[in-house]
DNA sequence: GCAAAAGTGTTAACGCTACACCCATGG
DNA sequence: CCATGGGTGTAGCGTTAACACTTTTGC
């Protein structure tokens, strides 16, 4: 029998979608290649996994050296295996994507020059490999995911109001939905605390700052979408 | 630089949870290792992706090859990448699960001996590797997508009566499901159709054979269950 | 006719949608 | 005191859960 690393393997991958949230906006972080293939190309940010890395080292590897992110929530999506997805030759992806707040860190088209940009996820452009079939993939996860787990709060600054988290909701699933709907599911389904707080300085009644709620309950929560 | 496939990559494996549905009772197929390391523990059947093959191909040819079975319902689930997941070394494994109708293959518990052998899922023996979270999140995502996905028909006849099919989700949601609401919301949802046949030689009224809707319209699905 | 399972109908409770209304603030 | 957005309440509708009843078959 062979020993076990002498059989040639697929070399492996993590490609992630970094999701941003910043003016009403859900935004994604892009990389201007500067290497063949796909050279001058928009692609997602990704990298090899090393021998002693999980998927989760890789991406976090990636996000602070690529992007100065740390610490940030980490999914994985799903694992790519065309083969004829990398021209250079085999090689699997595993997609994760991430969700950040652009506010906690200055690389908004920042310190490396065109190479890295924020891009609306509604005016996309065209991505090298398959990244488009990533990014889909990762967007329509994350519109199924927002439905019955709290996991826009990833999203928005520590201390938001409920019409923050509304305006993040339709934003994100592209509908409307009802205002005061919205607010009495989400304080049922107590992800939410009040924070006895309100945000100061605005023009008419000040609202009042909500936390998210790490120790909740239970999945007692199913947010319903009105179209229209 | 290096050229592509001088990196040390690790290796790709393939694990699969083949879930079958017999006698009122969902099945998960193990085999017996004949090998260290755990030479003689139960464990999901497996196997190196090849250069060539996508997951898909590797998963197919395990099917054929270890247990005889062959277009099958096959869904990825998720990758493992724990450093420590195999004691021969870096292995990162890619879990599918797959439903068959036991009923159209022959080796329940033939060809192979003891080798090959289905386990109720709620009397599971030790797994080794990590088999056992594998398999915990696969009975997990069939329990999720049998609710809103017509997954069942895949453990089933071709023809089936909606008291079997009723059966079926009772036996894998581990719930009891009303009867009659439950038989009113699967033909609202048009994923079965009356073949104006019906099942005969049975003791008491015969049951209409119904078979599966593969033209269905859209996503209006959503079983609900009562717990008691 | 009886037992057992299949098929059909009904009702009451609940949850959701679609609203109207009041409150707080700055200008 | 007006404009603007924040906060609260509620009526009506639709869906669902929890049932009872009838039908068909073999013995």
């Amino acid at each position: 029998m062979k020993q076990f690393h002498e059989y040639q393997n697929p070399s492996l991958a993590v490609d992630l979608v970094v999701f941003g949230y910043h003016d009403n906006t859900l935004s994604v972080l892009l990389l201007n290649r500067r290497e063949e293939p796909f050279k001058d190309c928009w692609t997602l940010p990704g990298g090899f996994l090393q021998m002693n890395e999980t998927f989760r080292d890789t991406c976090s590897r990636i996000l602070k050296t690529k992007v100065g992110m740390d610490n940030v929530f980490l999914e994985q999506l799903y694992s790519f295996d065309d083969l004829q997805r990398d021209p250079r030759g085999r090689v699997i992806a595993v997609g994760y994507y991430a969700l950040i707040n652009p506010a906690r860190f200055s690389i908004i088209a920042g310190s490396m020059a065109n190479d890295v940009k924020w891009f609306n996820v509604r005016k996309m452009p065209a991505l090298g490999f398959d990244h488009r079939e990533i990014f889909q993939l990762a967007l329509q996860r994350l519109k199924s995911k927002i439905l019955y787990y709290p996991v826009g709060f990833e999203l928005l600054d520590e201390l938001f109001t409920i019409t923050e988290l509304h305006e993040l909701y339709e934003c994100i699933l592209q509908t409307t939905i009802d205002r005061r709907n919205f607010r009495r599911k989400i304080l049922d389904a107590e992800y939410i605390i009040n924070t006895g707080t309100k945000r100061e300085g605005l023009q008419n009644r000040h609202p009042e700052l909500y936390r998210f709620n790490r120790k909740l309950k239970k999945n007692n929560f199913q947010i319903n979408i009105n179209i229209s």
